[in-house]
RNA sequence: GGGCCCUUAGCUCAAGUGGUAGAGCACUGUGCUGAUAACGCAGGGGUCAGUGGUUCGAGUCCACUAGGGCCCA
């Protein structure tokens, strides 16, 4: 620091700790500046590809730490093919279209149902839809880049666009083709706020919530046996206006009972609900209750006029809960809607849109479905139908937008027939590398079970099927924007010069070519997931470059989080992909669990658990953050908060303090990495050993990356990391301090030099930004032909030579022999300071000791002790030896002190004393001093035997027992029951 | 009813192809003191959910059971 002393230093001096803020913003704008994201775009460009197909995030809002997650892998593997030199695309992708953003712009608006959407005008309404994606995207890619990710951003995807969406015009055409297009009346799960069917996919993911509803008994008595009623149960009420039929157990038995003056049908094992005072009459196997008829419950409603009621055999019907009969209402559910088209039930269709009765219900006409189950209790009480009322606790499904709970309507939507994809979609499957294997059989299970696959929304803001309905009957789909011209008969002008959405879409009209009538499209636009599962193919532009799509496709690896896409994005990129070029678009998954909140809970703003992007990037670092992800089992759930922030911060601050060492020595020293010349002879023992250790980590990295492992990548590198710091710097130190400049200290310069810059680029693709920041500060600033960022890097390569496997194993064991001396020490409270004679240590197994030999010096120096001997076991015990033992050794430690060794230990403590009165008075490193150590006997004795050490330990010049004329410290200790004064005085250089 | 996953120290998690159970956190003691709002060493803590099998040998492979989770029907 003196002025007077016009060092030159060689690197800038490292903080004690990381101030990861600060750096995140320097190195953010030192890329941006720089631009070596495109120049290392530029650099690859030519060579063998890697190609990375991005799962579209919702452009929504902002993105949580959940996204962080898998963004961490997406990038880190990105950036390690890059330092490999592959080429690749770098394309980000945003999903934009669907029900989730209609949602949230109605929200916004303040919206409560579709006619608030048409009263506002879909056109507006769909631009407003445009700008939130548009809005949120721009959000989203700020925060990506504020966690490190590096993408094309200029570049990335988006599902409305006009690409992607006639893409998907040209998938559904080629499903025409192959007549897998139909239109089918279903039950579906509706919600009636959204007023759209809800597809399976989506009640799968996140659609069911515990639910408690009135459940009731009811009588449906038999037309033929007065008196005599079916006794049936239900938990939707609404359903019994349409009610058409009983369903029974062929193999279970029913009994006819009397309870009070009538007699009720039900099965023998749910008598319990007559309660007790009942007698059984009779029992009838479920098979002879076929064909009764009965009157249903609502018989006086318009649309129940003419329908007969009667019992069928149904197989699923239980005896778990209920009676054992199962009301049918074949317009109110999938499964009732199933069996009544195989037994020729008949169909009514109870529901409006908007969840309401339609005509012909009478006094229920106009209610909502959800709020009459009071009232129908009421009625059926009324007509003596009523038996009881009981709450009934199970998992319904809900929208999973707006949460409104699901029913079921009857409903024309338009379908993927999947039974004659189902094998070839489960082939693609099959030729995918799953991680975790498991995922195999997730894929296959859904694949197995799934049913067609709704591909129609009556909503407003998504792709507009091109399919064009004719009164008559007869319908076609459109296969691009250019058939759409060609065969417009009407309302082309008016559609061109827009993105083909609705409602310009809506304009155009094509002929029909059976009745000759103008034909529309129908309203529906597209199931959310046909936009993400065409994007392989939209995004290389299989539709306008095929040799740009044959270069890139099919991918080589996409990752994404596995709960929820077997059935979403993998599900619909698998299916695609077998229709268009019968085969997986991907090569390799790599799956992750979900992301909880540190207590185990999931994340929610309202419990104060969650923590948001910018929040983790403030608080615990990007790199930290970063490492937080890397270093986790992708199969396991993950805890993420500050708690385990804090444990990964300290273990990096471990590697932080290495370099920080490094740096501090190497500046007082003047040291040029670039300059050194190490000889191979040069190098000692703990050189080789941790060069041998980094070159084993450096095998392994590119090993377990190639597999798409980072965990094993970053625990190994916690591993090293704790090796070089708790041993190779901890036991070569003195080699750093000494004043000499010898071939020696070149050779630990060097090695140290090599860990640390090696390290750095082993983990660049896991925290881009520390790593960054130290390699400017290491390399760039000594080495001008260095690649100015470490990310312009080569991915360090192993050199086999430097690997010495046995070298490694034999330090472990010499570590664990030292461990077991400073048990020994511990045991007989000694502290390392004071030096010994001897230790004597026995090896267990049979083999020879000589190995041993060469770690005699490490041994001695890090416990303190003079002459390390070997012996047999018995000549240990006995001998008045501090005995330690493990599964390994026998050591025994003699702590018999002549005087020479006392005062060695009073020195070394002495010393020890006088660092700290440097340290405390502000001294730097190099500041030489003048002492004074007022004591006698002993202490005068060890201070005159060891004046050489303690001054050539403190720099001071000299050694005096007389009091100084001034000092700028001073204290008194006491040192093995001496007194002594101390005083230092900085000298002026 | 069916499929898949999980269960290792008080807590959070490791233990590629079967070979004498390990970290971190927390706790206790202690050492070191120019890496220092760090660090080292030591200690207590485990019938690896349970039972049975294969094997010279099982946390690891197989079967079943229990508990937890995800999904399908």
């Amino acid at each position: 620091m003196s002025s007077d002393s016009p060092q030159k230093t060689v690197f800038q001096p490292v903080p004690a700790q990381p101030d990861y803020q600060a750096i995140q913003h320097r190195i953010l704008k030192f890329w941006e500046q720089g631009r070596h994201f495109y120049r290392l775009m530029a650099r690859n460009r030519g060579n063998p590809k890697f190609k990375f197909l991005d799962g579209p995030i919702t452009a929504n809002g902002p993105m949580g730490v959940h996204h962080a997650w898998g963004r961490t892998y997406k990038d880190l593997f990105q950036r390690y093919k890059a330092m490999q030199g592959f080429d690749q695309r770098f394309q980000n992708g945003f999903d934009c279209q669907g029900l989730w953003v209609e949602v949230e712009v109605e929200k916004e608006l303040g919206f409560k149902s579709k006619r608030d959407i048409e009263k506002f005008g879909i056109d507006r309404f769909v631009e407003k839809c445009k700008e939130r994606v548009l809005r949120f995207s721009r959000i989203q890619t700020q925060q990506s880049i504020l966690i490190g990710q590096w993408m094309d951003w200029e570049n990335s995807y988006y599902t409305m666009s006009e690409e992607n969406n006639y893409s998907i015009w040209y998938f559904l055409k080629e499903c025409h083709r192959r007549g897998l297009i139909y239109e089918g009346t279903d039950v579906m799960p509706w919600c009636a706020r959204c007023g759209t069917a809800i597809s399976d996919m989506e009640i799968a993911t996140e659609g069911y919530r515990e639910l408690t509803h009135p459940a009731v008994y009811v009588r449906f008595p038999l037309v033929e046996r007065e008196g005599e009623s079916l006794l049936v149960w239900t938990t939707t009420p609404w359903t019994l206006s349409s009610n058409t039929g009983a369903a029974v157990h062929p193999d279970l038995t029913y009994v006819r009972a009397r309870l009070g003056d009538e007699v009720l049908i039900l099965a023998q094992e749910r008598l319990a609900v007559l309660g007790t005072d009942f007698r059984v009459l009779e029992e009838i196997p479920g098979s002879e209750l076929a064909g009764l008829k009965y009157r249903g419950p609502f018989d006086e409603l318009p649309a129940q006029q003419g329908v007969e009621h009667r019992v069928v055999l149904w197989e699923d019907v239980s005896a778990n809960e209920g009676t054992g009969i199962v009301h049918i209402a074949p317009g109110c559910g999938k499964e009732d809607f199933l069996l009544g088209k195989e037994q020729g039930l008949a169909v009514i269709a109870p529901l409006l849109e908007d969840g309401t009765f339609q005509e012909g219900f009478d006094w229920l006409t106009g209610r909502f479905a959800g709020e009459v189950a009071s009232d129908i209790f009421e009625n059926l009480r009324s007509k003596g139908l009523l038996f009881c009322v009981e709450d009934y606790t199970h998992r319904y499904p809900v929208c999973w937008r707006c949460g409104q709970e699901l029913v079921f309507r009857l409903v024309d939507e338009w379908f993927i027939r999947m039974d004659p994809l189902r094998e070839e979609i489960m082939n693609s499957a099959r030729q995918v590398r799953w991680i975790p294997e498991f995922g195999l059989d997730r894929e296959l299970d859904w694949l197995r079970n799934m049913s067609d696959w709704c591909i129609s929304k009556k909503r407003y803001w998504g792709l507009a099927l091109p399919i064009f309905k004719c009164r008559c009957g007869w319908f076609d789909v459109i296969g691009s924007r250019e058939e759409l011209r060609q065969r417009a008969v009407a309302g082309w002008e008016r559609f061109e010069g827009h993105t083909p959405h609705r409602p310009w879409v809506d304009e155009v009209k094509i002929a029909c070519p059976q009745c000759g009538s103008p034909v529309s499209r129908i309203k529906d636009v597209g199931n959310p997931w046909l936009d993400a599962g065409i994007v392989p193919f939209s995004t290389t532009h299989y539709l306008s470059d095929r040799q740009y799509w044959q270069e890139w496709f099919p991918f080589d690896f996409i990752t994404e989080s596995f709960p929820g896409q077997f059935r979403n994005w993998f599900y619909a990129i698998l299916a695609m992909s077998t229709v268009l070029e019968k085969c997986s678009p991907f090569k390799t998954v790599l799956g992750y669990a979900t992301m909880k909140a540190e207590d185990g809970r999931e994340m929610h703003k309202s419990w104060g658990n969650a923590i948001e992007v910018e929040e983790a990037v403030e608080k615990m670092g990007a790199d930290v953050m970063r490492w937080v992800f890397a270093r986790h089992n992708p199969v396991q759930n993950l805890l993420f908060g500050f708690k385990v922030g804090q444990e990964v911060r300290r273990k990096l601050l471990t590697f932080w303090n290495v370099y920080g060492f490094f740096v501090t020595y190497a500046n007082i020293d003047q040291i040029n990495p670039v300059k050194l010349q190490v000889e191979a002879e040069d190098l000692t023992l703990l050189d080789r050993w941790i060069l041998s250790r980094l070159n084993s980590l450096v095998k392994l990295a590119r090993n377990r990356l190639d597999d798409y492992d980072c965990m094993s990548v970053a625990l190994a590198v916690e591993d090293f990391i704790e090796d070089l710091s708790t041993w190779y710097v901890r036991r070569n130190r003195r080699r750093f301090w000494k004043s000499a400049e010898d071939r020696d200290k070149a050779a630990a310069y060097y090695t140290l030099y090599q860990c640390i810059v090696t390290l750095i680029k082993l983990v660049a693709p896991i925290m881009p930004f520390i790593t960054e920041d130290i390699y400017q500060n290491l390399v760039r600033s000594c080495d001008a032909d260095a690649p100015d960022s470490i990310h312009l890097c080569f991915y360090p390569e192993p050199d086999e030579k430097m690997i010495n496997l046995e070298l490694e194993r034999e330090m472990k064991m010499v570590r664990a022999l030292v461990s077991l001396g400073h048990a020994a020490r511990e045991k007989a409270q000694i502290k390392v300071r004071q030096p010994l004679s001897r230790m004597i240590v026995n090896i267990k197994s049979a083999g020879s000791r000589d190995w041993l030999l060469p770690y005699a010096d490490i041994i001695r120096d890090e416990l303190n002790v003079r002459e390390l001997q070997f012996a047999d076991p018995n000549e240990l015990s006995g001998s008045g030896l501090v005995i330690q033992e493990d599964e390994d050794y026998v050591i025994g430690l003699d702590t018999s002190l002549t005087p020479e060794l006392e005062y060695e230990g009073i020195a070394r403590e002495l010393v020890r004393k006088i660092q700290n009165m440097r340290k405390s008075a502000g001294f730097e490193v190099v500041d030489r001093i003048a002492l004074s150590c007022q004591c006698a006997g002993k202490l005068e004795a060890a201070i005159r035997m060891f004046s050489d050490y303690i001054r050539q330990e403190t720099l001071a010049q000299d050694i005096t027992f007389a009091p100084l004329t001034d000092y700028d410290s001073v204290a008194e200790f006491v040192i093995n029951n001496c007194p002594v004064r101390v005083e230092i005085k900085r000298e002026r250089k």
